[in-house]
DNA sequence: TTGAATTATTCCGGCATACGGAATTTATCG
DNA sequence: CGATAAATTCCGTATGCCGGAATAATTCAA
C-alpha cells in the first residue's frame, strides 16, 4: 500500500471494529451474516470475523443460534449504565429561557412519568398564567392538556391504547372529556404536529404544545406555551408552533433515550437526585 | 512484553477501546479526564490518549469544551437497536402499565443475555423499591433474584447445568446461597410456575416472578414485580401470580421463536429438545 | 503575574500482531 | 449425496501499535 497523504490515522482494528457495530446497528432486525456484515463493512471476510469474535468476546455483540450477528443486550446494558451528564431540564433550560423572552409567555417542559406527566421545568412570563400542569413537580393524567396529550398522542399505538383504558376515567373525572372528544383530538395532533385544544376549563388561557422526540423517535416530553386565549390568534399560533418546534428538535438531537431523568422525573424535580 | 500463555488473543487495540467505553460509561456524570479513563483502564496515557482520540473520530465518544471524555450520543442511538428481535420492550410495555396500575408495584420486565439477566423495563409503582435488578440497563447473574431465578430455572437441563457451574461462585460471592438451597429454589419454581424466594438481603422487599416463553416454549424473559413484603399476604399472592401469568402467556403468543443470545458455545445436540 | 506541578499531546523506533490470501471445515441446497 | 456457498482457521509478512520520553498546554498556588 502506499501512503498517499498523511491522514491521522488511528488504531485501524478499532475503527473498524466500530464501524462494525455501525452496520449491525444499521439495517437487521434479527441479525446479520457474516459474510453480509463483511461485505458492508467492506472488510475480507477473514477480518471481519476476526473483529466480529472479538467484539462478541467483549459483550458488544450477540450471535444467534443460526450463526448471525446483532449488536448484544450487553450494548443496550452499558448505554443504560451511561449517566448522560446533563439531564433533561439542564438540556432544556436555555430553550426555555430563549421562548419565554421571545415570546413573552409562560413555557413548560412536560415529561411522561407512567400514567402521568409531570412538570419538569417553567420558564414564567410576564402574564400570571394558570394551567393544568401547575408548577414545577406538578402532575397529571396523560391526556390532560395540551403537553400531556401531545405525548399521549404520539405513543405507540398498543401503548396508547393501554392508557387511554386506564386513563379515561380520570380525564373524565377531571373536566368536559369524553372518549370520542379525545379521539378527536388525539388524530387532530397527529395531523397537525401540536395541540392546541381549548378545554374550556381556565376561562381565558390557552396553550399549545410540541412533542419533543429522543434520537430513536420516541415521545419523551412536551414543550408547552401557556398564554391568554386573545394573545393567541390563529397567525401567531403558527409562529409560536414554528418556534416551539424549532427547539424542540433541537433538544430532541440531544437526548439519550436513557436519560434517567426521562425514566424517573420525580428524584430530579430537587435539582438534586435523589437516593435510589 | 512477555505473554507465555497463549490465550487467543484478538485484536488489542479493539479490546483496549471497548474497555475504555466500558469505564466511561461506568462512573462519571459530568465527563472524564484523559489520566483518569488511563488509569481506570489500565492503560498508558499515550495508548488511551490514542484509543479515545478514535472513538472521538468514530462519534462513540464526546469531548466537552473543558477537555473531558464522556460517552458520545451516537453510541446511544446504536444501543437502542439492540434489544431483541421482536422488539420485546414495546410489546410488553402496555403489559408493565396495566400491571404497575393494577397491582400497585413496581413492574420488571428481564431478559437473559448469556450468563447474565438484564433489565430491558420497568413500570414504577407509588412505592419506592430496591431491587436485585436495579434500574433498566441492569445486570446480574442468572440465579440472583426472583427473575432471574425463573428463568434459569425453565432453561434446557444441561443448559441450566452450566449456567450454575458458572454463576454459582458468582451467587454464593453476592448472597447467602449455597447449591442445595438454589437447587431447592429451583425444584419449587418448576412445581409452583413462578418464584418468591425470600432472598433476605433486601429486608422489607420481596419479589414475585413468572416466566415468559416464545412460541417454541422456551425461556426468553421474565415478568416480575417489587413489592413490600407486608404488601405480599398468601392470597395476594396468589392473585398477584395469577395476573402476571396471564399477561405473560400474552406475550409469549406474541413472540417468534428467536432466541435473543445463546452466546455460550454449548452443543446440546443429542440432548434434550423442547417438547414441541 | 510568575513559576511550578499536573495533565494533555506528539514523536518515534522496535517489534509484536493484525491483515488477508488461501486452505479447511461446516452448513445449505438441489 | 454431490455441489455450492458460507464460516472458520492457518500463516508469513509488512504494517501499525505500543509506550517511553520529549514537548506543549493547562491548572494551581502564591
Amino acid at each position: 500500500m502506499q501512503k498517499t497523504d498523511d491522514e491521522p490515522k488511528g488504531p485501524t482494528s478499532l475503527q473498524r471494529g466500530l464501524r462494525l457495530l455501525r452496520v449491525l446497528a444499521g439495517a437487521p432486525p434479527d441479525g446479520m451474516r457474516l459474510s453480509d456484515l463483511a461485505r458492508l463493512a467492506g472488510e475480507t471476510e477473514a477480518t471481519a470475523h476476526r473483529l466480529a469474535r472479538a467484539l462478541t468476546a467483549e459483550g458488544f455483540v450477540d450471535r444467534t443460534p443460526d450463526r448471525r450477528y446483532r449488536v448484544g443486550l450487553d450494548f443496550f446494558s452499558i448505554a443504560a449504565r451511561a449517566e448522560t451528564a446533563d439531564n433533561l431540564r439542564d438540556i432544556c433550560r436555555p430553550a426555555l429561557l430563549r421562548l419565554s423572552a421571545t415570546l413573552n409567555d409562560t413555557i413548560f417542559l412536560l415529561v411522561r412519568s407512567g400514567l402521568n406527566v409531570v412538570c419538569l421545568d417553567r420558564a414564567d412570563g410576564p402574564f400570571p398564567i394558570r394551567s393544568f400542569t401547575g408548577d414545577i413537580g406538578g402532575r397529571i393524567p396523560l391526556g390532560m392538556g395540551q403537553g400531556s396529550l401531545v405525548i399521549l398522542a404520539y405513543l405507540p399505538p398498543d401503548e396508547r391504547e393501554e392508557v387511554i383504558r386506564f386513563n379515561l376515567p380520570r380525564l373524565i373525572d377531571r373536566g368536559p372529556i369524553d372518549e370520542a372528544f379525545l379521539r378527536t383530538e388525539i388524530e387532530k395532533v397527529l395531523a397537525s404536529g401540536h395541540a392546541a385544544t381549548d378545554y374550556g376549563l381556565l376561562t381565558g388561557m390557552i396553550g399549545v404544545a410540541v412533542p419533543i422526540f429522543d434520537t430513536t423517535r420516541r415521545v419523551v416530553a412536551a414543550l408547552s406555551v401557556g398564554t391568554l386565549t386573545e394573545r393567541l390568534t390563529a397567525e401567531r399560533r403558527a409562529k409560536v408552533v414554528e418556534l416551539l418546534n424549532r427547539e424542540a428538535e433541537a433538544i430532541g438531537r440531544r437526548l439519550s433515550p436513557f436519560d434517567p431523568a426521562l425514566r424517573h422525573p420525580a428524584r430530579f424535580l430537587g435539582g438534586v437526585r435523589a437516593p435510589g
